[in-house]
DNA sequence: CTAGGGGTAAAT
DNA sequence: ATTTACCCCTAG
């Protein structure tokens, strides 16, 4: 007989998230003793915030206790499935410790650039939070990284990659087309160009292929102008002269923005770090896992046939 | 009391 | 099927 579940009102999350901030984590006790607090969580108890806590933080940065708990979980329970892939290298089972997930990653060239690390869920949660922080951060001009890192380390704490995570995942968005990235600043991506009547329907924002062969930070701007503009130019099929004319201008204005961006951005060499320390993490989350043990196989990847 | 492991049931 | 919330238990 479970308890009928209460859903936590923003309220609540919000007194949850001050009195954290106030008092620190793990500190529920004194957080709800806290008057200030104590009128919306007089229901919680202080077992409910650290609860809460963990549900909260542990999707936000996708490790956590919770996590491995789960999956060993529907190990030994559920999904006798064992077979082997034969394709990627996951290597990753012994579950004896340490588990860190190596999921399929693409490293250097592959049509599906995932994060590592995180994979299906976590991902999309994190965007999520990317696109809320720079929503709810509402600056004029964008929020830059440091902004987004701050806001979203402020809802949650953030892991130790997390910054590494942030700046691949920013990427990531800015060459998908969900964000633009205006002089080191980010915001989001205009959801239909003008609102245009008579088409409801719109497969607009065609994903159609964005390598990720930025190895070269001068590569990364053109990379990144050119998925812009085809995604204009095939929206612009579809248009009007004065609405093409509209979005010309925007794409211009942008592709200006963009070149002032990777000026300074070649001074500062900032650029297409994103994947190469994405892989790194990678790198050192599998080296972490194989620790110790199974130091016999070794892991060779070599997909180039 | 807190951290965390483990579980169940209700929402989505 | 996953996520979310609540509960219980045990070791510090």
């Amino acid at each position: 007989m479970g308890a009928p579940k209460q859903k936590w009102t923003s309220e609540e999350e919000a007194a949850l998230k001050a009195g954290i901030k106030k008092h620190g984590a793990g500190k529920w006790r004194t957080i709800l003793k806290d008057p200030e607090f104590s009128g919306v969580l007089a229901l919680r108890s202080n077992v409910d915030l650290k609860d809460k806590w963990r549900n909260m933080c542990v999707m936000a940065n996708g490790w956590g206790s919770r996590e491995k708990a789960r999956l060993a979980l529907k190990r030994s329970q559920q999904i006798p499935k064992h077979d082997r892939n034969p394709m990627a290298l996951s290597t990753v089972v012994q579950s004896d410790e340490e588990i860190v997930d190596a999921k399929p990653l693409a490293i250097s060239g592959s049509d599906t650039l995932q994060i590592a690390g995180l994979k299906k869920s976590a991902s999309s949660r994190l965007d999520n939070l990317i696109l809320e922080a720079i929503t709810n951060l509402k600056e004029p001009s964008g929020s830059n990284k440091t902004s987004i890192a701050l806001y979203i380390e402020d809802q949650c704490w953030a892991p130790p990659n997390f910054k590494r995570l942030l700046s691949a995942k920013l990427k990531f968005l800015t060459a998908s087309g969900k964000l633009i990235k205006v002089k080191r600043k980010y915001r989001i991506a205009p959801r239909s160009a003008f609102s245009d009547r008579r088409r409801s329907s719109g497969v607009l924002l065609l994903e159609g292929r964005q390598r990720d062969s930025s190895r070269d930070e001068k590569d990364d701007i053109k990379l990144f102008s050119k998925s812009q503009i085809d995604a204009d130019l095939s929206k612009m099929r579809s248009m009007t002269a004065e609405e093409a004319a509209i979005a010309a201008a925007r794409a211009v204005a942008e592709a200006e923005a963009a070149i002032a961006e990777a000026e300074e951005a070649a001074r500062e060499a900032e650029a297409a770090e994103a994947d190469a320390e994405a892989a790194q993490a990678f790198a050192e989350a599998a080296m972490m896992t194989l620790k110790g043990r199974n130091a016999s196989k070794m892991v060779r990847l070599s997909p180039s046939t």
